[in-house]
DNA sequence: TAGATTGTTAATCGATTAACAATC
DNA sequence: TAGATTGTTAATCGATTAACAATC
């Protein structure tokens, strides 16, 4: 359990298996074996197993996996529901939407303050917030403990505002602009690349007509 | 070139070099070298050369490969600017920020209709285009030819929207709803799921702390 | 106890990296 | 031509899968 360090591979198939187990504890579903899992998600059986065992023995021999106890193990593995807050900057397209998607906040992941730089948006109420001036963000962030910043501005500011989150106290970036924001070690940053897979799409969209013409 | 089949570990790769060499040829850099891209990546030079190889011989020994032409050529196999044309059902947040997302259209993802089940919405003008009833949507894919449907309804409806369009000729589902859409072999599927990469950035953040308190 | 299923070690497979001959 | 850099084969590494002993 927990050796050394967990593999990325492994890593992102922890959201699936939440995802999953949270539709068979919704199905009341108590308790689920491997070779179930391994039906049900397409992957192996041991390999589920082994996933699981690198945070610890969480199942038991003879009986399987209880579904409620493994989903909330796996909750406080990936920090789901820990509490988090999170500012957005960039009130664009993502950035309103991101704010008005309710389900973030369910899962603890709060967003306390949204931000932009255009004279037309501060000041407007967009779901619940007023959007504030960049020029507020400093001293916002001195005033209130942020954990995580979301980056929804276009592409030439996105590392300008990652360098300015991070130097006020920021540790998590969630960065939306289509370019790969970097930050120092001990600083987590994901960039999400939304249009890299409308691009993955239309490869496989191509490779699917070219196997139907042989 | 062109072994049997790619690797998904390949293909993902492919959007990364697409944006970087968007980069050099926008500074206007002509040619550039397996060991300069690597250094730049973060990628292993090794790689790279087998990577493009996958696809053709873009480069030319004690050269390296010409930026716009390498550019030119990953756009073909990703089939950027083939000019495709996509619908988008249910105009939430995410259907909305995707439909304003003007970027999509430079590139050949030609939005043509935005679809909603609710009265509220109906008629409303978003983004230049008026919202559509749900119920026009099978007349509309017989009137023009669809190549992408693009899922942003509730999770509850999302496959039942996935099967409507596949039944009515769209072989690409871009799917937003945080569940894992299916379809039959021959049609391709890139299911988003937002929230995962969340979850990855608050595992990442956790798994920091962690480190630190050491 | 017998049966089921985990946790874990060993075997396999595929992807990454190193090395180098081919060639511009 | 000499130097540079690719395309490609061979070596390494890590992730996946199979097998099975431990144990509920």
């Amino acid at each position: 359990m927990q050796d050394s360090r967990i593999s990325d591979a492994v890593v992102h198939r922890l959201p699936r298996y939440y995802r999953y187990l949270s539709e068979l504890e919704a199905a009341g579903v108590e308790r689920v074996s491997s070779s179930r899992m391994s039906e049900d998600m397409n992957l192996n059986a041991s390999q589920i197993r082994r996933d699981l065992n690198c945070f610890g023995g969480f199942g038991q021999q003879g009986y399987g996996y209880q579904v409620s106890r493994l989903k909330q193990e796996i909750m406080k593995i990936l920090g789901i529901g820990a509490s988090y807050k999170a500012v957005i900057v960039g009130a664009g397209n993502i950035g309103q939407a991101l704010l008005r998607y309710r389900h973030f906040g369910d899962e603890g992941y709060h967003i306390v303050a949204i931000f932009d730089n255009d004279p037309e948006m501060i000041g407007r109420e967009v779901g619940n917030h007023r959007i504030r001036a960049m020029s507020e963000l400093p001293q916002f962030l001195k005033e209130n403990k942020v954990d995580i910043g979301i980056i929804a501005v276009p592409k030439r500011y996105a590392q300008q505002v990652a360098d300015d989150l991070v130097s006020m106290g920021v540790t998590g970036l969630w960065n939306f602009a289509p370019v790969d924001v970097e930050a120092r070690r001990g600083i987590s940053v994901v960039n999400v690349h939304l249009s890299d897979s409308l691009y993955i799409l239309s490869y496989r969209m191509r490779e699917n007509r070219k196997n139907e013409n042989n």
